[in-house]
DNA sequence: TTGACATATTCCAGTATAGGAATATATTCT
DNA sequence: AGAATATATTCCTATACTGGAATATGTCAA
């Protein structure tokens, strides 16, 4: 086996930073291709090509609009991430900071079996 | 170039299905090799290998105990997933849920310049 | 010291990737 | 029809990954 494919979930859509970069850009906005090279400075293959990727996850979606390709993302599809890593939020989270170590220190001493 | 390498950071990091499970797994206590091995249901060098893996981008760290190895999990690391995702959330929360519809449509409207 | 146990590392195969350059495919305009 | 514009696709190269199998390294126990 090799690597996940890029398309295969948005985990790994949006591990490349470009892709990330892409989705900030187009939040709450609609934005041509063209538009797109511009704000980003990239080359438009580069573009069109992060764009596929994120299509085929359905990061973002595209509609035709005369000559012009119009992208908008669908941040509904990032969820799955959030979903993941909100259950950890409580072991960051302010006053409970340490829990992790407690946990980990209870759980030390039970080391040898299983 | 290529795809960043899965040590480039946590997102590349956590791309991996396994590597999430791993994490998961992780969390709240700390785990002998052989423990998340058998809890897993891999085998020793797929485990060994994912673990080196976290542990390089900082998602894990490790201690000697005789000759076992006990892991535990930094979910810090997973901080910047987080943030990043976080910015979007509002996106698809509750009520607000048709914000995004009502930003592309104000935006549709300057389509032709920029 | 020899053997058992715990873990890491190496070697291999097959597969994808990102980026660059060139080119193909619409679509509009004159 | 032909040129110009907007976007997608193809071809190429270098790179690296995942999993499996085998092996190396480290540590304890008799």
């Amino acid at each position: 086996m090799a690597r996940a494919r890029t398309t295969f979930d948005p985990f790994n859509a949006v591990a490349e930073p470009k892709r990330r970069d892409l989705i900030e850009a187009l939040v709450g906005k609609e934005l041509t291709v063209n538009q797109i090279v511009k704000r980003m400075g990239w080359n438009q293959p580069m573009v069109s090509k992060h764009l596929a990727v994120l299509k085929q996850v359905g990061l973002v979606s595209e509609r035709k609009e005369g000559r012009y390709r119009v992208y908008k993302v669908n941040v509904a599809q990032l969820k799955p991430i959030q979903e993941w890593v909100v259950q950890f939020e409580r072991f960051w989270s302010n006053s409970l900071d340490h829990l992790e170590d407690y946990l980990n220190e209870i759980q030390s001493k039970e080391v040898g079996d299983e």
